[in-house]
DNA sequence: ACATCGTACGTTATCGATAATGCTTGACAC
DNA sequence: GTGTCAAGCATTATCGATAACGTACGATGT
């Protein structure tokens, strides 16, 4: 479709369009997936669709029962919830490492930025869902910390943020407009500040949670 | 060889036989690791253990590029590191959570932590890093969070543990009665200290570390 | 009516073979 | 001597087919 020369595997092609038939809802939650007729309608083999279940089932989208079938994973309230203290403490991280090396300016963020309000201001809440995830991951990718990436990548933060814009009321303008204070945090020098700003962050759209406790900070 | 029925599938025993290769030396970092020449001496097809590559690959302890080949990736100090702060972040919230639900005892991290002694008195260190992670393991799933599962498993803590204790001068003895303070703050009903001692286990072992800098807290 | 066993079916798991790709080496022109 | 290109090689990526497994259903006996 984009282009006769596949940079990336099939299998990666085939992940990131069961992604978007996920996100769209035309797999339902529940809903049984069949990796022959998922080839089928791809016109692939069974083996990259297999790999791509595979990926999906590690990052929670997907749920396989060995000789049995895979399902599209019923995403409760609480998989959700769940995510957001894991995304806080991992970006908390990144954020202070970033901060401590003493980052002044990073063009790719300050492009996604834009990016966002942009496509806020003009209603593609999944382009938003694209850009601010790309943020997201430049500031994990910034922090320089392989463990921390790989971390970040197994909460298919993707897919979250996707559900998230694609079936909730949160107001785009104002998603894409609270990544400011966090590049501003990132940029300050100062690792505490950005370490707390980083994770707060995640809790901005949970009206239902505040954050973990902490102890009482002087200040 | 163990048994003639697996219960597994054969792409998860290739990985484990693997990841021992590569603990016990075997499979030197660096050196390539090609897919059918793996199954070859395994008796298996190439598809399993090209799984099992992926799986691998995903925790960083192999390293793929798309059309060459795959090496055993060379775990630097930094990589070592880098692991540390993340562990420590997940764990503590694992403590959080766990303190927090009003544990006041388990089984389970009982019987890990005997058996941690046991073997480390005998002097078996592999035993060690085996009990060792099945104790952190519980700890992650009774905090009950599907994602800090999937993050703290995409760290690969095994092979960092087994790889650890197989090849510094860490004394076994002490690495294992560290856990008990573990334990006792688990159970304590105290989320902030769960929080707190869980982070600073796993600083313990690295000299070098001494944890993130924190604002001044009271008390 | 109920339990037990066997059998048929759907799906994945594995296989063996082939296609596609990137790297390397060497020839050749300049 | 150096740069460019082409052919060959090593390895993965993908394919199509088969085997293995778990489930559900129905037959059979009590």
């Amino acid at each position: 479709m984009s282009s006769r020369l596949p940079r990336i595997t099939l299998a990666d092609q085939v992940r990131d369009h069961i992604v978007m038939e996920i996100a769209q809802g035309r797999l339902a939650p529940g809903a049984p997936v069949r990796e022959l007729e998922i080839a089928e309608r791809l016109g692939t083999s069974q083996t990259p669709v297999r790999e791509a279940f595979r990926k999906l089932a590690a990052v929670g989208l997907l749920e396989t029962r060995i000789h049995v079938g895979t399902r599209v994973r019923d995403l409760t309230e609480k998989d959700l919830t769940d995510a957001v203290p894991v995304r806080a403490a991992l970006e908390g991280i990144a954020g202070r490492l970033i901060a401590e090396g003493g980052l002044t300016a990073d063009d790719e963020l300050l492009d996604q930025m834009e990016q966002m309000e942009s496509v806020a201001r003009g209603g593609n809440r999944i382009a938003l869902a694209t850009a601010c995830t790309a943020f997201h991951r430049r500031i994990i990718t910034l922090a320089g910390n392989d463990s921390l990436s790989r971390a970040w990548e197994s909460l298919g933060i993707e897919v979250m943020t996707l559900m998230a814009l694609a079936h909730t009321e949160i107001d785009a303008v104002q998603a894409a407009l609270s990544h400011l204070p966090v590049y501003a945090a990132l940029t300050s020098g100062d690792p505490v500040l950005a370490e707390r700003e980083l994770s707060a962050h995640q809790f901005a759209f949970v009206p239902s949670s505040e954050g973990p406790p902490v102890a009482d900070v002087a200040g």
